[in-house]
DNA sequence: CCGGTCAACCTGATAT
DNA sequence: ATATCAGGTTGACCGG
C-alpha cells in the first residue's frame, strides 16, 4: 500500500553490505508513523482533551482513566503516545533495551504513564526491531541463495562444455626427473596462471609447461583450482 | 521476558 | 466531497 514503512528501526546487522542505520532518526512509529502523519490530526485522538494549538507535552488518559473501561469488559481506547512521550522513549531504548525496575519507574512517572505502559513499550519495542533484523537478514540470504544459484548453474555450464571438449589435460613435466607428471600431482597457480607440480618445492618455481591449447581462453584449467582428474 | 495475537487507529487509493 | 476498503502501525493482552 501507499504507506512508506515508518519504523525507523536503529538496526545491526550482522551481514556485509547492510550497515546498520545511524539510530538517529525516527524511531519506532509514533508520530512518525505512516510517513506524513500529521501530528495535528494525530495528537487529536483520544489522549487529547481537545486542546487547541501546541502539542501537549504528555497527553493524559492513560494513567487511571482506562481502569473503569477494562472493567466494562472491552478494550479502552488505544492510548497515542505523544511525540515527546516517543522520544523519551526512544531515547532511553536507545541507551538500553531493557529497563531495570527502578529505571521503569522513572520513566514512567517521568512520562506520566503507568509502569506497566512503559514496560509493554520496551517489550514491543524489543520484538519489533528484532522482527525488522530477521526480515533484513532474510533478504540478505535469498540474495546469497539467488547469486551461488546463478554461480551453480555457471559451473554447471562450464562442466557439460568441458565435457563436450573432452580436453585431455596438459602433459607436466617434473623439473626434476624431466618425466611427466600425473594430473593429480598438478595445480593452477593463481598468481601466474601457470600449471604447476603441486609437489614442487621452492613457491610456485614455475613447472616446464606445454603449450596451451587453440582454446586456452576458454581452457577451464586455468581457474586457479588444484586440477583433479 | 518473549512470541503471538487482537483490535484501535491511521493512511492512501478507489468508488460513488 | 464523502464513503469504503485494504493494508500498515502500535498499544495491549495472554500463555509459555
Amino acid at each position: 500500500m501507499g504507506s512508506t514503512s515508518p519504523s525507523g528501526l536503529e538496526l545491526t546487522m550482522a551481514v556485509p553490505g547492510l550497515s546498520s542505520s545511524s539510530g538517529s532518526e525516527g524511531g519506532f512509529g509514533c508520530n512518525a508513523g505512516h510517513g506524513s502523519r500529521n501530528a495535528a490530526m494525530r495528537d487529536l485522538d483520544m489522549n487529547q482533551p481537545a486542546s487547541g494549538g501546541e502539542e501537549e507535552e504528555f497527553p493524559m488518559g492513560s494513567v487511571e482513566e482506562d481502569e473503569e473501561e477494562r472493567g466494562a469488559g472491552h478494550r479502552p481506547k488505544k492510548l497515542r503516545l505523544s511525540k515527546e512521550q516517543c522520544r523519551l522513549l526512544e531515547e532511553s531504548f536507545r541507551l538500553n533495551h531493557t529497563l531495570t525496575p527502578k529505571q521503569k519507574e522513572a520513566l514512567a512517572v517521568k512520562l506520566k504513564l503507568r509502569p506497566r505502559q512503559v514496560e509493554v513499550w520496551f517489550q514491543n519495542r524489543r520484538a519489533r526491531t528484532k522482527l525488522k533484523q530477521t526480515e533484513l537478514e532474510c533478504e540478505y540470504l535469498k540474495r546469497c541463495f539467488g547469486s551461488l544459484t546463478e554461480e551453480n548453474r555457471r559451473l554447471q555450464r562450464e562442466v557439460e562444455e568441458l565435457r563436450a571438449m573432452r580436453v585431455a589435460p596438459p602433459t607436466v613435466l617434473s623439473p626434476h626427473t624431466r618425466q611427466p607428471l600425473p594430473a593429480s600431482a598438478l595445480t593452477m597457480c593463481p598468481r601466474c596462471e601457470r600449471i604447476t607440480a603441486a609437489t614442487t618445492t621452492g613457491a610456485g618455481a614455475p613447472a616446464a609447461r606445454t603449450p596451451r591449447p587453440a582454446a586456452a581462453a576458454a581452457n577451464p584449467f586455468h581457474r586457479g583450482v588444484p586440477i583433479r582428474r
